[in-house]
DNA sequence: AAAAAAC
């Protein structure tokens, strides 16, 4: 293509030799974006990298990441971008999804330099996650180019921003609170940009950021060329597709909610008061390399962290509320694995891609049915096996019904051993009472799926713990009625030495057996 | 109901 220096072995600077070897996603740094570096058998008849038009000093930076075999959606939309075609993309994050415009987008600033205060490329993400996310891809595959980028997004210093706005920048990756703002004070002039790219535009909607972003797009020229991303194409969005974009080619690589077959899901329903204990019987027992566990809110974000911590798990904290700082380094400190579980929001719900993640936890039932398939799609990875468990009280059978419905299939129910599964209470909620619980609860006895009651041992009927009556918490335990403040951590229950999560000894699930490096990933404490 | 995003 274009005439770029062929950098001959240009700063490796990555802490990593950046050997040709393809190990994806230990890498922790995420661009594995691009699944599967070498497919074993059938790979002549896959696409390849070198296909698609781009250039030298890309192609080599793709090599060098060991990537070989372009996903499918960036197949089919590098080469519209490269032909200066608006795209309409609908697929989400873990099908590529990134790097089909990053690539082509280096491909085409790649020909020219950037001016003063004049971005030539313009992203927009939903998150500060994110946006750090799509920067590293370009530190990835730029590293043989000489383009620059920054990172506009709001909880850091705007001076430090504009400087490096005012030398002048090729891509410019922004959340829409900040870009906004430095536009109104002056710092930035939108008139070059050519090249929009609008990632999770069907998030930017749930989160009310549709306003911005038209504000946004008013500011480019219509000269521009559009990228539009959503994970669904709902009538709004197409809406605003029709709006943004300018006789686009459509691509769509994955249906709307749908559970990868490749995760591998559970559901317990405990008292709420058992949760936290329930949740440290999961990760204890699980073979994994790492988890994310999402919580309902921040607060409970916080609880069920310092929780962990002190039951000597290896866990760090991530939501909203949290330093910019502090929500970075955590971050990267879980994707290098020196963290192995992430408590969180639903702030990383969605796009978060973290290679090798073996494990999702719902902590909380998610309110939104969406979330819950956002949620565990951050597990079961590049044709890997994840898993996903969910908590449930007795009194969310409506949420786990909408999540159900919407999966169109049933979460298969696993028991945890020494923890009482309950039932569903008839009450609609919060309102004491519910069904005698039974144990084996006959709500989904036999698992429909290929053996997805992992956890579940049936034969622990010994559940000891007598029943205690339900919501009796009123008074004592630090219920969770009053108590806005943040509930004092010795709210746990008394670190009673757990029982050991019996039913592994002699009935391993078969996909506790797969070959998993062999860390284990929590301190075996207590 | 909760979460995210600007100062």
């Amino acid at each position: 293509m274009s005439a770029k220096k062929t950098s001959s072995a240009p700063a490796r600077s990555a802490k990593k030799a950046a050997a040709p070897a393809p190990a994806a996603s230990t890498d922790g740094v995420a661009p594995t974006d691009i699944p599967t570096p070498e497919a074993p058998a059938e790979q002549d008849a896959l696409p390849l990298f070198s296909e698609l038009g781009l250039s030298e000093p890309i192609q080599q930076a793709i090599d060098e990441m060991g990537y070989r075999h372009p996903t499918p959606i960036q197949a089919q939309a590098i080469p519209y971008v490269l032909m200066g075609r608006d795209v309409l993309g609908v697929a989400q994050t873990g099908t590529g999804k990134t790097a089909s415009f990053t690539l082509p987008m280096l491909e085409i600033l790649s020909g020219s330099r950037a001016r003063a205060r004049m971005p030539r490329s313009l992203i927009l993400e939903p998150t500060r996650e994110l946006a750090l996310q799509v920067a590293e891809n370009f530190v990835n595959y730029g590293k043989h180019l000489k383009l620059t980028h920054a990172l506009l997004i709001g909880g850091e210093s705007m001076a430090e921003q504009k400087e490096v706005l005012n030398r002048g920048v090729d891509v410019l990756i922004a959340t829409p609170g900040r870009l906004i703002d430095l536009f109104e004070r002056g710092g930035l002039l939108l008139t070059q940009t050519r090249l929009l790219v609008i990632d999770e535009a069907d998030r930017m909607l749930d989160m009310g950021f549709i306003p911005d972003i038209e504000k946004i797009v008013n500011m480019l020229s219509p000269l521009r060329q559009t990228l539009f991303f959503s994970a669904t194409m709902a009538p709004e969005i197409r809406r605003l597709a029709d709006m943004f974009l300018n006789n686009p080619k459509e691509i769509t690589v994955s249906r709307p909610s749908s559970v990868a077959s490749t995760i591998v899901t559970g559901l317990a329903i405990v008292d709420a008061k058992e949760k936290r204990r329930a949740l440290r019987k999961l990760l204890r027992a699980a073979d994994m390399q790492n988890a994310i566990v999402f919580c309902n809110r921040k607060r409970d974000v916080d609880v069920l962290c310092k929780s962990l911590i002190k039951h000597g798990f290896s866990a760090g904290a991530l939501h909203g509320d949290l330093a910019q700082s502090l929500r970075f380094s955590t971050l990267e400190a879980f994707k290098t694995g020196e963290l192995k579980i992430l408590v969180c929001s639903d702030i990383a719900a969605r796009g978060i891609d973290i290679g090798g993640l073996s494990h999702v936890f719902n902590f909380d039932v998610p309110f939104h049915a969406e979330d819950y398939v956002h949620r565990i799609g951050r597990t079961g990875r590049a044709g890997r096996t994840g898993h996903a468990y969910t908590l449930a009280t007795p009194d969310e059978e409506a949420l786990v019904q909408a999540i159900e419905k919407l999966t169109g299939k049933p979460i298969p129910r696993i028991e945890i051993p020494g923890v009482e599964t309950l039932e569903w209470s008839d009450e609609p909620r919060g309102n004491g009472r519910r069904k005698p619980a039974r144990k084996g609860s006959a709500a989904t006895p036999a698992p429909q799926q290929e053996a997805p009651a992992a956890p579940a041992v049936a034969a622990e009927d010994a559940t000891p713990a007598p029943r205690k009556p339900r919501r009796a918490q009123g008074g004592t335990a630090g219920g969770p009625s009053a108590a806005p403040s943040p509930r004092r951590d010795s709210g746990l229950l008394p670190a009673a030495p757990d029982q050991p999560v019996t039913g592994f000894g002699s009935d391993v699930p078969a996909f506790m057996q797969l070959p998993r490096r062999e860390k284990s990933v929590i301190p075996a404490n207590e």
